[in-house]
DNA sequence: TAAATAATGTTAAAAAATTACATTTTTCTT
DNA sequence: AAGAAAAATGTAATTTTTTAACATTATTTA
């Protein structure tokens, strides 16, 4: 690796500088993996260290954890110790607590809100802003846009599709995984093929993904890192969201799913610019017919 | 004021910093004041700031400036600067923050996300948990569950059925409207039909809440409280959700009935008690074959 | 007003971080 | 597989930053 290469992955502003080492692990060299290890062991007594100790903590030579730091986009060891503390100031006002057995309605209730909201804090900061701007950009100019998910990530993708379809924009969506490796291999180099799954692991959405690339379509993943699935991505937007408190069904990283394509969707009307948005409003009042108007409009 | 003389008043470790500085400006000496003063008009560039450029800039040595950091209980000017970048981190609980039209990646990302959290805390506050009660208790007992919504809403009750589904429950969901309908005059007095709706103002929404109820069967409504929908239900879980941020879509309600439905879910299974829990484990172990394992597991 | 005390500054020492460069390790080429 | 190139890591010196010790100045009070 270069002499002053940063990792290019992602240096984002808002991301917490604890997950952009836990996600970049595997791009650092030996040694400043050592330094990453003893951080993310006790981050809190990191903050509190000078860099000598840090290295001799770490094994490593004092340069090396400097230059550590610099990877990270920081300016130095200092500032790396500042963003690190940010990072675990910020104390989650929500935490992620589970459902207990013997939980009331109140209990559970406010669990459940509250978990959903820790977790939605977490997946933004594990989002790569920059990530997000490059597939937004890809989306602006695809031929063709494919959403496709299985399981709990159907509705997702579903919901994609609503999204992107008032946009009057050739946009597929098929629940039926025949279908899906169908519409994938008539694909071509405008298409882009959003795949959407939570731990990246279902075979069958690792295959279409292969389908797709084959045949020149860009891939986008939105999964978690580092999965069978992100392997196979052109890009991955990955969502880092906490072990399921839900028994039966991911429902934390399914929020977390829909609100990036929120993301997504707000980020394409803004690059299309004012017009667009004006047609979209239009849209928008076409559905007013079949409702019951609100006394006083 | 004696040498070592730490601020009093108040030395909470949670404590922002900021704050404290604000609370105990008059208590400081004249050219404490004076860096005090420095720091609260840009606390943000004094954290990148070193000991020697806050001092030119208070007007004041260094030693001032580090003896100002000893008197707000830390270790020294690297520590201060440390609690302060923390305090900053920690600022902003989420507010509902609109995108606006020259908003970059970095600032649309970070806004949909703390405007949905926002919404669900809002949302949280507005649920009536007597009436989430009542309803699991309803739902338990059901003969038949269905679960109704159109256009963005209808994922949301595709969602349910999903949740249910894995329960082991008669459980009905129809995208198409003749066939809600249909479905509906066919209910009976165990019947449970939950009609989700953000306005409650969807004309053919209503309908089928009347057919429903001229049937017989019992109409829960997830919808905002009094409007038409709600008023035809038997019960109403309303959902008080700020105005959407989304130009296209209602996002953030749909959030929220998710979230809701989950606790559905939630208070359904623990109702059910802890055979049907194990029940459920076993449905979702079914899935893992489908999927690549974790390495090491 | 003079002594006492607190506040502030000056200078020097210590600590910490960074740079420049040397050495080792890894990777790639032929 | 040997050797060249590139990358990674370490050593030592330099620079920056912070802190301590002490001197000076301002402020209070008896």
């Amino acid at each position: 690796m270069g002499k002053h290469t940063i990792l290019l992955k992602c240096n984002c502003k808002n991301m917490n500088i604890l997950e952009k080492i836990t996600q970049h692990k595997s791009a650092f060299s030996k040694s400043e993996r050592k330094v990453a290890e003893v951080i993310l062991a006790n981050p809190q007594s990191a903050i509190h260290s000078s860099i000598a100790t840090l290295a001799k903590m770490s094994d490593v030579s004092e340069p090396t954890v400097n230059r550590f730091c610099r990877r990270l986009d920081t300016k130095g060891f200092p500032d790396f110790k500042l963003h690190l503390a940010q990072s675990l100031a910020n104390g989650t006002p929500y935490v992620n607590r589970h459902v207990d057995e013997h939980d009331g309605p109140d209990e559970y209730t406010t669990k459940i809100f509250e978990s959903t909201m820790a977790s939605l804090e977490v997946a933004r900061q594990s989002v790569c802003v920059n990530t997000v701007n490059r597939v937004v950009d890809l989306l602006t100019q695809a031929q063709r846009i494919s959403f496709f998910g299985l399981g709990a990530s159907a509705s997702v993708a579903h919901d994609a599709l609503n999204k992107f379809f008032r946009f009057n924009v050739p946009v597929v969506y098929f629940e039926d995984i025949l279908m899906q490796r169908m519409s994938c291999m008539n694909c071509g180099s405008g298409d882009v093929v959003v795949l959407i799954s939570h731990t990246g692991r279902t075979k069958s959405l690792v295959e279409i993904a292969q389908i797709a690339k084959t045949n020149d379509a860009t891939v986008v993943g939105i999964t978690s890192a580092n999965s069978p699935l992100a392997q196979e991505c052109t890009y991955v937007l990955s969502l880092e969201v906490p072990e399921d408190t839900d028994m039966y069904m991911p429902m934390a990283s399914r929020i977390a799913q829909l609100t990036l394509i929120d993301v997504l969707a707000t980020g394409f009307t803004l690059r299309r610019g004012n017009k667009f948005r004006e047609n979209l409003k239009r849209v928008k009042d076409t559905l007013r017919g079949s409702r019951f108007e609100k006394r006083g409009s």
